[in-house]
DNA sequence: TTGCTTTACGAAAACGTGGTAGTGTTGAAA
DNA sequence: TTTCAACACTACCACGTTTTCGTAAAGCAA
């Protein structure tokens, strides 16, 4: 039950400065061979490790790095906090996560908690609420603060700020397209409420591709689905009408919880139904039949809105207040990763 | 750019010492109604926040718990984490994660940087490698340090410390019974290699389950897996020979390809093939069929230990260095969801 | 005036660290 | 003998906060 050792315990047991121990230890010149090697040795010995609160405290930097999203039991935000991870650790940060539950005001919370000083800078996805309201001055306040904030997947343009993204529209228009040119012609979409930005863009890259095809766009074969649970009974009764012989479905849960409604009622996909959901994740891979998705590396994104955010930080720590805000957004690449539910 | 204000800057501009600024802030009587009101006001105005790294090093606790897993892309995991996220947020707790990859030394070097002022305990569970060695020094040194430390899942008995466990055996037993009472007695087990505590827990309910109901227990049937990919080939053997008539998986993923390999043989599930998963997550819930499983509340099990957690850091606020370490291990229970792919 | 209490505030220490600027001693060059 | 440099080390400050202790000023009784 000792506590850990620190400077001040160490001067006072061999009895001399804390300059002395804390400059023996970091190999000074000054100190003489014989007290540096004493105070190593002693320092070794009681597992000496300078207290990282303090050090954060002295040089106004914490080495750590915030994560706000929605939700954590999610793939795609899983992968992408991996992905944070692996470069954080690279460059000796930790990460501390804070879940806004999709809740605007979770979101307010967590941001000014962790924003007193408990670290260097943010990595965030806006919670639906947040989108919702379109209430961003939480973040604006922390970036007017000095505080460098990378915003990914789901952004807003009303704040300026370095953001990592897919483009949502082209992936899905890639998708459509291919479903399209396997020869379907009534393709519906599956999407969520659309004040999600990200839901929005996907819309259009479908009604686009569709246009671009001469495949009139028919508002109702646009189903938004808020709650999973319910859609079944809508999609079935589509399925009933043979409204559609084709799905392209915002992502997986969508997708599968069709393609279990189709097979119920004895559809077969991908022959009468062929589906392609977005957000490539560990349902598409293991469910029967397994789905055709565009892929949407979240360890990607991660990786890159890591490495923009520390490239930030370390860039500020040189020149202090050089005011050369020169935002960027990376768009990482999607690919269509084909699989059982199309042909 | 204005940085965040300060207690200092307050008492220089309204010219006032320090620590009336403090004390006006923290509604002490000291300080009189005239002054109070108008440091308050003022630190209103600009949005006066302590700073939490100062707090911490003044309190000596940072009021952030540490949690260290294997893997996030995980579906246990990431619902332990949202479990241990709600009850330290309702407490004022932020958390900060490592991953340790089943790697060990990572796992030591995350411990370590966390150990050193950056938070407050742990919450943790073993990687492969720390448990294949059964090398646990890094954690004896934090316990010894005086920081509580909850491990949950990946446990070891050689660690004294607060633990939130499954009863494995006794979930695993009631699994098999399961088969055993719809009829089926050829039930295989696949597991992973056994120096992962968990699986030697499950491995031992299988076995124990098949002996008290009479039926001889075959090495044979015991299928041990390290890669999921190399599965296959495996289970297509034992299945063609017909060696089996359900099994036991201790997670999701083996039986979800299981199941897969079964359906391309064409043998029906659960007529032919009986199946039950360890650990209910996602895949199980959605595949085709869906998989009956052992549930496993990742999301209790994270409540549990951040409580336990929380309780002991309060209570050693109180009284300082009282020695009263009675650990506990909580037990949390499990249930079968009954699904389609048994009968 | 003296002595005492109350009011209203300030100084300083502490948490642990690291860097800058000393300080005193020794030895050698001028 | 003086002066200067090298050496080996210490003092002190700052980071931002809270808290304990101290004290000046004011009020009041004797």
């Amino acid at each position: 039950m000792k506590r850990k050792i620190t400077l001040k315990q160490i001067a006072k047991e061999l009895d001399v400065s804390i300059s002395t121990v804390s400059k023996s230890l970091r190999n000074s010149l000054e100190i003489g061979e014989e007290t540096r090697l004493k105070v190593q040795a002693f320092a070794k010995f009681y597992n000496y490790k300078p207290n990282n609160i303090a050090l954060s405290l002295k040089n106004r930097k914490t080495k750590s790095i915030g994560i706000i999203i929605p939700e954590i039991v999610h793939y795609f935000f899983s992968t992408v906090i991996n992905g944070i991870e692996q470069v954080a650790n690279e460059h000796g940060y930790s990460v501390v996560i804070c879940l806004s539950d999709d809740s605007f005001d979770k979101e307010v919370l967590n941001m000014e908690m962790l924003a007193n000083g408990s670290i260097d800078g943010f990595i965030m996805s806006l919670s639906k609420e947040t989108q919702f309201k379109g209430d961003f001055h939480h973040i604006t306040e922390v970036i007017n603060q000095g505080m460098p904030v990378v915003m990914f997947d789901r952004v807003t343009n009303d704040i300026l700020c370095d953001k990592v993204i897919i483009d949502d529209k082209a992936a899905a228009y890639e998708a459509v397209q291919s479903l399209i040119d396997s020869g379907r012609k009534k393709i519906a979409l599956v999407t969520t409420v659309d004040y999600v930005s990200v839901g929005k863009l996907r819309t259009d890259g479908y009604e686009k591709a569709l246009l671009d095809n001469g495949i009139p766009f028919n508002e109702d074969l646009i189903i938004k689905i808020e709650d999973v649970d319910t859609c079944e009974i809508t999609i079935s009764q589509l399925l009933h009408d043979r409204a559609f012989d084709a799905v392209f479905a915002v992502n997986e849960l969508f997708a599968v919880t069709i393609i279990k409604t189709a097979s119920k009622m004895g559809l077969k996909v991908p022959e009468d139904l062929a589906v392609i959901a977005f957000t490539d994740g560990i349902i598409s891979k293991y469910s029967t039949p397994s789905i055709t998705t565009v892929s949407q590396s979240g360890e990607k994104m991660g990786n890159k809105a890591a490495k923009m955010l520390i490239e930030r930080l370390e860039a500020e720590h040189d020149d202090d207040e050089e005011e050369n805000e020169n935002y960027t957004t990376e768009v990482i690449e999607t690919h269509l990763i084909k699989r059982e539910s199309t042909d």
